[in-house]
Formats: structure tokens, sequence, C-alpha cells
DNA sequence: TGGCCTCGAGTTCA
DNA sequence: CTCGAGGCCA
């Protein structure tokens, strides 16, 4: 090819050049491949060979240098010689209407047309061209200087380096959004993550980051994308009648125009587009923030001219806002009832759908690592579930410099404890127990909470100062409350000289002719009162035993009947009971080995605190099969236990529990029988060196005691409901009755309540406006009962 | 042992 | 609503 002659490889070059364009062009902006992949690499590789055998037809507008220079140092300032306008925002149908009066009393029309187009949600840049060839581009900056930033411009296909047409005007400057498209983006991102690289936050700021690379050859990695929607500068070229004509006239230059622009009359037209558009908003291929409304006719627009910077022919009507950036203030750690340890990002205040957000929880310390948030950050918060905030992801371009990685406090900020973190544990919690002002106060609040005890009148910042000030005047100083069952000694002279105090930190000097607050006080203690007889179940709850929430402290209450028998149970015993494992059993065990607690469970008895009791669960107690309470004592040993328990199959526990059927019976067995009931050598013998030992003994006893209690207490009929055995799921609302009410009866007849339908659930009651619940159980064929159906059949059983 | 499913615990804001 | 983890069944 070098011994080609200069004139045959000019022309060469200049056809290269035109279908290279020809198929850009029809690749990025038409959508339409016209050649395939290889044979486009084929043609730009022959351009490249041609250009370097010969620099001297290396020109600015050749495909070749579109990735070309090497990296800069820094951008340099462009004065737009037009400035680059912002749009007013119109944030309701009432700004739009205005702005459509307006519009109407300028131009002296009662259906103004306009161009109508969706608000592309990316980075506003102006391209110029000189005699038709791409000369520089650049940000839209402040508006009247931006950043110059041809060279990453040059790498969008989308752009052409020449405008179509014989005779290129003198000066065109045409403006427009760079964006990344959300398909583009998130196939970047994938294979970002494939190769272990950074991920970008969103479109709009993969957008604006590729193009302030440094290096064009970064941003040619992007896939950026430019519509044009506007002109600066125009130097012969004649301007159309209308803006829609302007637009047409972009295409045929070679510039993409966002196919969903439309014309629209009047102000119905103009919302009939809003809604339109932002019904569709999802399925898009750009993220829009919104549309433009833009008067049609440009001799219109002339007549109304400019306020300040805006125009006043045109508006941006803007979708109210799912995501936003704001900037984490700092990474602050909250202690919660438990002592678990939960970093919270306070944000600068920042409008997200519809509320003022300020915090977001960062949940642990491995999320805030995912996430690498760090205090100063510019970060991108949405609404979970539009309700939760939520930090998405860090602006990593908007870092400021000197930052560091979010380390989690070594004590307690509250207290100053250790802060431990269990191996293969994601919370790190505060050791400080209750010595924790902020656990003790979390622990108050749970136990007054709706749920649990349900006392009103205790707002979180009373039971604050409750923990913090001395207002406990009993003994001989004045003292904070420091229990929960101090709740129920408060006095009236108590709560009053609460109040005083939080007066007097507050400096307000007690007005005599106001009222004492004695009104919320009576209130208070009225209703502390009327927790005294809780359901066993409310009571375990607001105790706050760790691994026990609503749930387990119900399978609880139902299986023991009352607290004694709680508290006296072996682990062995609790790990019987429905969804209790290892975990949980010895986390309750724990509790009540804790003297400190039972002092409190002490105290609430002799305030008058008295949880209704129950006779144990019938099935339950049919459950403490001998061979059972084998197999429990078995893997609590073997996953806890210093002494090892042998391996036995089950069918040998079986074996044994047909014989024995009691630990102390058991261990009056001797090795012969044993080994006749399938317990091998080393078993047997390990059997008898845990019977030996003085401490397990008690402890088996303990057992055998319990159980004997349990059996005995249990009813002897088993009080079998019409509908026991029966899972019922409740799902859309009922007219008569809540769902609450619906669920007691249900449960009163021996049905249970499970919130999923599967295929173990017997019946589904759907109300009005039944959901997902409905769907499921229609695919699963379960049984659906309505309100009336349901009314029967609890009519039938409750007579 | 792995994969459901459910529960616990923490959290936001009007 | 979220994440994490416990319980249980295959």
């Amino acid at each position: 090819m070098t011994t080609e002659l200069p004139t045959v490889a000019a022309a060469r070059v200049d056809e290269l050049k035109r279908q290279i364009a020809v198929n850009d062009h029809r690749y990025y902006v038409l959508d339409e491949p016209g050649i395939s992949d290889s044979e486009y690499d084929r043609l730009m590789r022959e351009l490249r060979e041609l250009e370097a055998a010969h620099p001297e037809l290396v020109t600015a507008d050749s495909p070749s240098q579109r990735v070309g220079g090497s990296a800069l140092r820094t951008f340099s300032e462009v004065v737009h010689q037009l400035p680059m306008l912002s749009l007013g925002n119109a944030f309701s149908e009432q700004d739009a209407a205005d702005f459509v009066r307006k519009v109407q009393e300028a131009t002296g029309e009662a259906e103004p047309q306009f161009s109508v187009e969706p608000k592309l949600d990316g980075l506003a840049i102006s391209l110029r061209y000189e005699h038709g060839l791409f000369v520089r581009g650049a940000t839209r900056g402040d508006g009247s200087t931006g950043e110059d930033v041809t060279a990453n411009l040059r790498t969008l296909r989308s752009i052409p380096l020449r405008i179509a047409g014989d005779t290129p005007p003198a000066v065109l400057e045409v403006r427009g959004e760079v964006v990344m498209p959300r398909r583009a983006f998130e196939a970047f991102n994938s294979a970002a993550r494939e190769r272990g690289e950074r991920t970008l936050a969103n479109p709009r700021n993969g957008a604006a980051g590729s193009l302030r690379q440094l290096d064009p050859a970064v941003t040619a990695a992007r896939p950026l994308m430019f519509y044009a929607y506007a002109l600066g500068v125009v130097e012969g070229w004649p301007l159309p009648a209308r803006h829609s004509e302007l637009l047409q006239n972009l295409r045929a230059l070679g510039f993409s125009v966002h196919p969903e622009a439309r014309s629209a009359r009047g102000l119905t037209g103009l919302l009939e587009y809003f809604a339109a558009i932002g019904a569709r908003r999802s399925t898009l291929d750009v993220d829009i923030d919104g549309v433009v409304y833009k008067v049609d006719r440009l001799d219109q627009q002339a007549e109304l001219g400019f306020v300040s910077r805006a125009p006043r022919w045109a508006i941006a009507h803007k979708f109210p806002a799912q995501e936003e950036q704001t900037v984490v203030e700092a990474i602050e750690v909250q202690v919660g009832r438990t002592g678990a340890l939960t970093p919270v990002a306070r944000l600068r205040p920042v409008h997200v759908a519809g509320v003022v957000v300020t915090n977001a929880t960062l949940h642990n310390e491995n999320e805030v690592r995912r996430k690498d948030v760090r205090a100063g950050d510019t970060v991108i918060v949405r609404r979970a579930g539009d309700v939760i905030p939520e930090v998405v992801s860090v602006v990593l371009d908007a870092r400021p410099d000197g930052s560091s990685e979010w380390q989690l406090p070594p004590l307690c900020p509250e207290c100053g404890s250790h802060v431990v973190r269990e191996a293969d544990q994601a919370v790190a919690r505060c050791s400080g127990g209750l010595i924790c002002p902020a656990q003790r106060k979390e622990a108050i609040r749970h136990f007054c909470s709706r749920r649990a005890m349900d006392i009103e009148g205790l707002g979180s910042e009373t039971i604050d100062d409750m923990v913090s000030l001395a207002f406990l005047r009993g003994g001989a100083q004045p003292r904070q409350l420091g229990t929960v069952a101090e709740l129920y000694t408060l006095g009236l002279d108590d709560l009053l000289e609460l109040k005083r105090l939080q007066d007097e930190r507050a400096g307000i000097t007690p007005d005599p002719k106001k009222k004492t607050p004695t009104k919320w006080a009576e209130n208070l203690l009225a209703s502390i009162a009327g927790s005294k007889t809780p359901s066993l179940q409310r009571l375990l709850f607001a105790l706050g035993i760790l691994q026990t929430g609503e749930g387990t402290a119900k399978e609880l209450a139902l299986a023991f009947g009352s607290l004694d028998e709680i508290a006296a149970a072996d682990v062995v015993v609790l790990m019987m009971v429905p969804n209790i494992g290892l975990t949980v059993a010895e986390s309750i065990a724990a509790f009540f080995a804790e003297p400190h607690n039972c002092e409190v469970i002490a105290a609430l008895t002799a305030a008058g605190v008295q949880p209704q009791r129950a006779a144990p669960a019938a099935d339950f107690v049919a459950r403490l099969e001998f061979s059972a309470q084998l197999e429990s004592l078995k893997t609590s040993i073997s996953a806890r236990g210093s002494v090892g328990f042998p391996s036995v199959a089950s069918t040998v526990f079986q074996a044994t529990a047909a014989h024995v059927a009691s630990f102390a019976a058991l261990a009056a067995l001797d090795l012969a029988e044993l080994r006749a009931l399938g317990w091998n050598e080393t078993a047997a013998a390990q059997l008898r060196v845990l019977f030996e030992d003085a401490s397990w003994q008690a402890r088996l006893a303990g057992i055998d005691a319990q159980i004997g209690r349990l059996r005995r207490d249990a009813p002897q009929v088993v009080s079998k409901g019409p509908l026991s055995g029966q899972t019922v799921v409740l799902t859309g609302s009922l007219s008569g009755m809540t769902r609450d009410q619906a669920g007691a009866r249900l449960e009163a007849l021996g049905a249970k309540l499970s919130g999923s339908v599967s295929k173990k659930t017997s019946f589904v009651v759907a109300g009005a406006e039944a959901g997902s619940k409905l769907d499921k159980a229609r695919e699963l064929g379960v049984q659906v009962l309505d309100e009336a159906a349901l009314l029967a059949l609890l009519g039938s059983h409750e007579a």
C-alpha cells in the first residue's frame, strides 16, 4: 500500500472516512447497523495503515482521531459565546398552567403550540462546528464558562466529526445532552464487576464522570450517547420557523434527536404528554427527570424573551425525584437495645420522593465496607420501597481528598465499654450490658412498646431523661430510673420532679399561673397500672431476651404456661419447643441464669405484675418423649459441651426410651443393659462418665423433675379445637372486623395462623383488595374463603 | 450440607 | 424494608 501514489491514497482515505462516518451514523444515531463489526474493523484498519504511511493525510475529522493524543493534565476553560441556558422548573400542574397562561398572554394565542421532549438526565454540552468540521466541545459549566472536553467528545460515535451537507454553515453550535443509556450502563457495570473494577453509581454519573476523564481512551470505552435539542451560535445557516423543524434539520445533519420528542397544543396537550412519558419512564432506555416544554414558533420565542438566565418560552416539568444526591456529614453509631452498634449516615437534608431525608441506616460494618461510604462523601440516596431511606452508592468522583475508610469505634460511644464482634457475625455489640445508658434506655422503650406492655405516655425523650436525670427521691440520694421494674414504683411526685428538672435544664422558670403537668403524669401512671396483667407472651417479649421476639415468646408461653417453668427450663427442654433450636434455647437459659434479670422479675412480681397463667400445652408435653429428650441432649452437648457425647443413632434412643423414661432411670442401667439396648462400648462408657459427674447429675435431675411437673399439670384431655391442625392465612381487609380479631377467633378454635401461603396452608381468608397471597393460593390450589364464608365457619364452630 | 422459610432486630418519617 | 441468622427438611 505504501507504493500507492499519494493522490490515489488520498482518494482512498477520503472514501474510507466517508464510509466509516456513514456507518457510525447508522449504528450510533439511527440504530440500524449497515455492516458487520468485522467489516467495520477492516475499514478502520485500512484507514489507520494508510494514514501511518501518509501522515500528511491525517485530518481532524478522521475517525482514527476519535481517540487521539495523550491524556490531558487538566481541562481548559471555554467561554460560551452564547450562554447555555438553564430552565425554569415546574413541579406541579399548577406551575405548568402558570407557564401556559403567561405564554397565552404574551402571544395572544388561545392554544399555543409547543415542542415537547423528555428531559434527559445527563450532562449538557455544546458542540461547535466551523465550516462543517467539529472543532470544539464544552460542558455547560456555570452556563457562561465550561470545560473543553473536545478530545473526549470525539470518541462518541453519535457525534459527527463532520456534518452532512454540501454547503456547511460557517459556524454552528449544537447543544444537547450526553447520556449513558441504561442498558449500556448495566452491561458496563456487569463487565466491570467481572473484572473486579469499580462500577458506576448510576447512568447520570456514568456520563458525567466519563466526560471528565483526562484520558480520552477511558471515555472511548464508555457507552455514551449524544442527543441534540438546541442551538448556540449560528452563522450562515437559515433558521426554520419552528423548533420542531429545527429538530428535523438537526437529524438531517447527522445528529440524533430523542425519538420521544413530539408536538403538543395547549395545557391539556402538555399534561397528556407529561403523564404518558411518566407512565413509560421506566421503559425508556435513558434516565429522564421530567419533560421540557418549548414554545414551538421561534418568532414567539423571541417575543417572550428571557428572565435573567432562563427563557420565558420554555420550562422543565419535573417528576418527583426518587433518587437524589446529598453529602454524608457524618457517620454516627447508634446503640440498640441488645447493644448492637448500627452505623447511621447523617445526611445533608435532601428531598427524596416527597420527604426530607436526613438519616439513612448503613446496617452494619460490612455494609459500610461494601459501599465504602465515608464522612464527606457525596452519595446517592433512595427511598427503598418508597419508604426507608437508603444509601445506594457513593459518587467516587466527588470524594474529597484525604478521606479514609470508616472504622468501627473500639469503644461504645455511649458508655465506653469495649465493642466486641464475634467471629463470623455481622453485628458488633457494646459489652456494657445495662451499664450502658443507651441499652438501658432502649430496653425500657422496648418494654413499654405497643406490642409489649403497651404503656402509653412514655416518649423516647422522656425515657431518655428518666435514665439520665436523678429524679427519684426515695433514698438518701436522688436516683435515675434503673430497671423496668421501677416503672411500677413511680409516684405522681416523681413524675412532677422529672418535669421540674427538665424545665430547669431548659432554663424555664415555672410559671406559677400555669398548671403543673398533672394530667400527663396521671395518665401515665394509669397506663402503667393498667399493664399489670399482661399475657405471658407479652411479658416475655417485653423482657427483651436476646433472640426472643414475638413469635418465640408466643411459642414459649404456649408450651410452658407460666414464667416459672420457662425460667426453670433446661436448654434440653427448651429445644423441644417448636422453632427453638440450640442458639435460641441457650440465649433464653442464659437470660434466666443471670441474677440481675431474676431480680428484675422478682421486683416486677413484687410490684404486682402478674402475667396470666395457663397449663402447659398438651401437645408440647406430648412431644416430651424420652427419646426426644435424648436427641436434644445429644445436640446440645455435641455442639458446645466440653464433654464428648457418643454418636448414637436415633433407633438406639428409641429402644432406650422403650425401657426407661427418665435420666434417673437411664443412670441406673449398667453397661450390660446399655449394650443390650444397642449402645456400643465407647458410647456406654461415655454416658457413664457423664452421669457420674455431680453437676450433670443435678442438671439431669432438674430436667426429670420439670418434665414430671409439666406432665402432671398438662390437661389430661387434649382440648382439640375444631380447627386444630389447620394452618390459616389472612389477607386483604375484612369489613366487619380487623384481621387481628379474625385471627384471634380462628386461633381460639385451634387454627394456626401463618403469614405466607404455602402448600401446607389449609385455607386462605381473602378480604377486599387481597394481593399476592390470594394469587399464590390460587396458584397452589389452596382453598379460599371470603368474609361471608369465614363468618359462617366461625359461627358454626363457636356455638 | 444446602436451600428454603421465618423470625429477630434495627431503622425513617409524617 | 432491609439484612442476617436460626430452624428445619430434604
